[in-house]
Formats: C-alpha cells, sequence, structure tokens
DNA sequence: TACTTTTGCTTAAACGATTAAGCAAATATA
DNA sequence: TATATTTGCTTAATCGTTTAAGCAAAAGTA
C-alpha cells in the first residue's frame, strides 16, 4: 500500500508550502510562524513521518552516530561502561554502534574500517590484548575523527584517554595484605606490553619495595589472564618451594582460576592463602569464598568516555590540551582476603 | 590540509572521466574496460578513496545496516549469537548496530525507534522479560522491514523465529533427573506470559505426569529468574515440609543463586538435593559444585537468525511463508546432578 | 558495403534533507 | 508619509553516490 515512507515532500505538497518550510518547521526555526509550524506538525504525524536519517546525515556531514569497540561486550565491566557511555551520548542525540574485537588485532582492524564506512562522527574505543602495531588507530586520527580510548589505552598515540589509577590500585592491594599479615605476595599479572598490566606490576614491585618486603622474581609472572592460565599459574606457585602467602591477580577470570586450584588442592583462602582479584566482575561474590576484587568504576568512566567525546566534538578545530582521565579504584574486601 | 575526503568526483577530475563511470569502475560493470578499471583503482587507492556510506545507502535506498537488539550483551548466551550472527551478516555485506534493553520495556522501544531512525534493512531481536504490549514491534512490521526474533520470541507477532525446543528441554531434564531416582522435582520457572518459560512449564508438567509423578503445584514456582529470586524461591522450597529431591531452575543466575542458598544450609549438591539450570553460562562449570545446564547452541542461533533474515532480504515481495526454526537443546550433565 | 550489435563512455536525474540567498508582505521607525 | 526592519516564506543548490537513458565509435554480420 504506503510501500514509500513519507518525506517533507508529502508534507510540503499536503500543505501546499515548500519542502524547505516544512524542515524548518520541523526544526522550530525563528523564521517561520506558529500557525505553520502546528501544521506541519500535525500534518507530519498524521502521516507517520520519520525523518531520513541518511539524508540529513549525508547533508550535515554529520551522522549522529558513536562507534564504540570493546574487547568482549560479555563482560561486567565492558557491558557496563557501554551502558552508561550510551545514556550520556542518547541524550546528546548521538545513538552508537557497538562492535567486538573478541580481544583479536584482526577482528579490531575490521571493526575499525566498519566503524568508519558507516561515517561516525567518533570513536570510542579499548584496546584488544593482541594489538600492538597502532596504525589503525593512526588512520582513525588521521581522517580528522574524534577518538577516545578508555581502560586499555596507549600513551604513544596522544589521544583522550579514560581509565583507573592502575599503579595505585596495586598499592592499595599490597597494603591491604600487609595489614592482614602477609609477607609473600604473589603477582599474576597480565603481559607488561600492555600499560595497564604494565602499570599493575610498576604499582605491584613499588609497594613491595615501599613496604621493605624482599622482591621475588620467582612470585612476578606474566600470563593472558584467562581462567586457563590462572589454574596454570597458580598451580606453579603452588609447586615452589617457598609458596606465597597471599596472591594478587591483575584479572578476575584468572583470580577465579587460581581460586579452584586452591579448592581443589585444600588450601584454605583465606587462611592459608590470601587472594585477591581485580575487575570486580559479578562472579567475584558468587563464588566461594567470595573474592576481594578492585572495582573500576564501569560507571564512571563510560560517563566521562562519553563526555570527553562531546567534549571534542564541541570544539574541533582548536588543538585543545589532551583529556586525561584517571580515576581512583576502589578495593572491595570480601572473603578471601578478610 | 586535505580537509575534504576524497570522493569519486576527484578521481573523476583526475582522470578526466564522469562520475559515472568511475562508480561503475569501482563496482567492476561490465560495461568499462579494463584499462579504465585499472586507472580508476588505482587512483582511488592513491588518494585514499572511501566511498561515503550515507550517500549510497540514500541512493539505493538501502543502508546495508542490520540491528541487533538483546536483552543484556553481558551474557554468555546472547554475547554469542550476536557474535554469530555478526559473522554471517559480515560475510554478506552487512555490518550490525548492537542495541540492549536491559529488559525494559521502554528502554526495548526507544531502541526500535533509534534502529528505525538509522535506517537500519532489518531488525534482529530478543523480546525483553518484561515486554507483553507488541505495538512496537507491530510498527516495525508496518514499515515492512524484516524482523526476526530469536530465544524470545511471540507467536502474536507471526513473524520469523529460532529458538530452543524449551518443551522437549524440560522433558530431558526430568528424565535425567528420574534417571537418577529423583521422585519430588521443583521447578523454578519464569514468567509464564513470556513464551520460552511458558513452554518450559508446561514441558515440566507433561514430563512429570508422563513418568507417573504427582504434580504438586507448591514445587512450581513462576519468578524473575535473577540471582536473587533464586535465592528466594530456594528458600521457600526448603521451607515446605515435604523438600523437593531435585531442581529444575529455568535459568542458570537463579540456579546459582538456588545453588549458594543450598551451600549455605549444608545441603548437599547432588546428594540431598539435585540441580540443573538452563542456559549453559560459563560460570556453571566455574562454581562448586558445577551445575548441570541446557545448552542453547547459540552459535546455531545467531547464524539461523542472521541466515533467516538474508532470506528474507532476498525475497521481500513474495509472502512467503514464515521460517520457524526451532532447535533441539542439548543436557550438559555436571556434578549438581550426577 | 550497409546494416546491426556491442562497447565504453556521458548526461542528467534521482535519493531526502538542509540551508544560503532572496523576495514580497507586514510591521516598525523616523 | 517614507524608509528600514522584521517576518514568513520560496528557490535552488548541495551532500556523494547510483543508475536509467542515450550516444558515438568500434566491432560484428550479411
Amino acid at each position: 500500500m504506503n510501500k514509500k515512507r513519507t518525506t517533507i515532500k508529502d508534507i510540503a505538497n499536503e500543505l501546499n508550502i515548500s519542502t524547505a518550510a516544512v524542515s524548518k518547521a520541523l526544526h522550530n526555526d525563528s523564521r517561520i510562524s506558529k500557525k505553520t509550524k502546528e501544521a506541519v506538525k500535525s500534518v507530519a504525524k498524521a502521516l507517520n513521518y520519520q525523518p531520513n536519517h541518511l539524508a540529513s546525515a549525508l547533508r550535515k556531514g554529520k551522522s549522529n552516530l558513536v562507534g564504540v569497540m570493546v574487547p568482549r561486550t560479555n563482560s561486567h565491566f565492558f557491558s557496563s561502561v557501554v551502558e552508561n557511555m550510551e545514556e550520556v551520548l542518547n541524550k546528546a542525540g548521538y545513538n552508537i554502534i557497538i562492535t567486538q574485537s573478541n580481544e583479536s588485532f584482526k577482528k579490531e582492524c575490521s571493526n575499525i574500517d566498519t566503524l568508519l564506512f558507516t561515517q561516525v562522527d567518533g570513536i570510542i574505543a579499548s584496546m584488544a590484548n593482541e594489538t600492538v602495531d597502532l596504525s589503525y588507530y593512526e588512520k582513525i586520527k588521521s581522517k580528522g575523527i574524534p577518538l577516545v580510548l578508555f581502560d586499555r589505552g596507549e600513551n604513544d598515540l596522544n589521544v583522550d584517554y579514560v581509565g583507573i589509577n592502575d599503579y595505585d590500585s596495586s598499592h592499595v592491594i599490597i597494603e591491604h595484605l600487609i595489614a592482614k599479615g602477609c609477607k609473600r605476595i604473589a603477582h599474576i599479572g597480565g603481559y607488561r606490553r600492555t600499560r595497564i598490566f604494565n602499570n599493575r606490576i610498576r604499582g605491584y614491585i613499588d609497594a613491595i619495595k615501599k613496604n621493605n618486603l624482599p622482591i621475588d622474581e620467582n612470585l612476578i609472572i606474566e600470563s593472558s589472564l584467562t581462567l586457563e592460565d590462572g589454574r596454570k599459574q597458580m598451580a606453579n606457585l603452588l609447586a615452589l618451594k617457598k609458596r606465597p602467602d597471599a596472591v594478587y591477580v591483575a584479572g578476575d577470570y584468572a583470580a577465579l582460576g587460581a581460586l579452584q586450584v586452591l579448592n581443589e588442592n585444600n588450601i584454605n583462602v583465606p587462611n592459608d592463602i590470601r587472594l585477591v582479584g581485580f575487575g570486580n566482575e559479578p562472579f567475584t561474590s558468587l563464588v566461594s569464598p567470595k573474592i576481594s576484587s578492585i572495582d573500576q568504576h564501569s560507571k564512571d568512566i563510560g560517563r566521562l568516555a562519553a563526555e570527553t567525546f562531546l567534549k571534542r566534538v564541541a570544539t574541533p578545530d582548536i588543538k585543545q590540551t589532551l583529556n586525561k582521565i584517571i580515576l581512583d579504584a576502589t578495593l572491595i574486601v570480601r572473603d578471601s582476603s578478610k
């Protein structure tokens, strides 16, 4: 029946006015009379008019779409970040396109192409673990499209960034464990090449030194932080002649793997070995014992990243100073380190 | 410097040919000579030409975007579905826009508006728990935009659907529990108004009857299937004069809540009470004891939903018969029901 | 040779909205 | 009353691409 969607032309014909008048009326242009505005809006409603986003985006050179790329949507942290980001951006008239890299560099590159192809007005992203080559991110910058990174960022890129203070978080954890009487604290960390994990490792080392405890290289492990890897590395730690009395794991999934191995070996957590994770994934309070973890303020990160983007588009030409927002993270103490 | 992105006009000027020729050359039109095609492609590469998606979408009346709406991305089932959907759609030249309703009807409506506004070529969705009013889905249908539902569907809507056989899944679970010697099997289900949960309840009842066990209304509970609700309902079941010897929970989060309560009350799972969940969320094998659950073939569902959409757009005018794909689900038996 | 077909392009009109420029009528100001 | 300003619209160009229609030149056919 009505195969064609209604356009401003249909409204214009109905009222015997020009399409320009209709367009202006719909945007409440001051040069259009109240009477015409009301007539246009009423006809628009009657004909069930929906503006063609493609046409206006083409004309205005602005799509009002923001591309969001995360390593996984299947994680409480990222999904919460995205949710809050969306709220802020929606209010500002932007819609978001979510893509996930699955921690794959290749997927990340193709996602960036997709987003650029879709003519997004900006990209807010968290980098895949694998990513070392930054040329694709440079591509975004070179096109002049605002780029904001969060959580997994990169100093070399010189772009806006929102994240938590990983270095300080390590200090908070170590000091908490020492207060509980721990003297041999191991660290199952991520790979040093990723900035946030490197910061956590540096924080761990400095905090240990600051508290006059010895640094034991056997207790510092780089890993992929998957659950399986957590199991493996924990088993390695248990095989040491001198076992640690606490383990700080830089990711909750790996922390869970470690906990499983500890439970299976009938090692009492927290009495024999204390355990702290990172990320405050919901399952940390679902397992037994509940795992202490660092909350990364996902809501704030999402909100701030969105606001940073909005700030950037508000003043595109000016070479404004870089926005680097570093939040303090909070340690949530649970049974595993009490 | 090069503020403007390169357009086919730039390429046309460079080679002194028309933009039409350039467009055709880039699309390998048979009426363009090999020589011209090569020249065009080489100049396109040299000038770093990226087609303007908005312009072509506007002209062609096709955005090559598919809107995907899920209750939550923060769930293994949905994120896996989306991942596989994306793979199929990308291969067919479509990109996807992911939105989440957070199980809220209001958010769902605004998401549908967003997707329609963004001029998507189709929508693939799974309904929020809250949703009873289907008018917004009717709106999609009335616009002639292909709609495919998965998992959480609705018979009344008469649209393509991909899901698992919830009714049969209940049978598989009940028969498994009976084989283990259970005689009083409770069911913590979802709300009957949601089709899939209603099917699970019907399956439960019929399977119980089929095996000549008595139906006890006290053992059939409707709930929101959140973790908290799982805890509450399990506590209620434990308060019964005659406790059940098995509990079939229609969702893994609620199953986990139930397990927590059982563990806290020192009830041995599976010896005292056997437990089966639904959804095969990763954490089911992370907790202790590991929870038996139904795998919903998320990969297949994602793939099939995408293929159903593609099939639908391939033949838009023809009133083709509805595609209803119902997969058999698989019970993964773990410690909680061994 | 005289015709038809194919090849390889061009011209120009879309797609639907926005907007600079302009013009007449209504209103305000001197 | 004469001029300036404001109001309320219209006209027409534009965003970048696609595509129907058309037209010469080249190639094929009788």
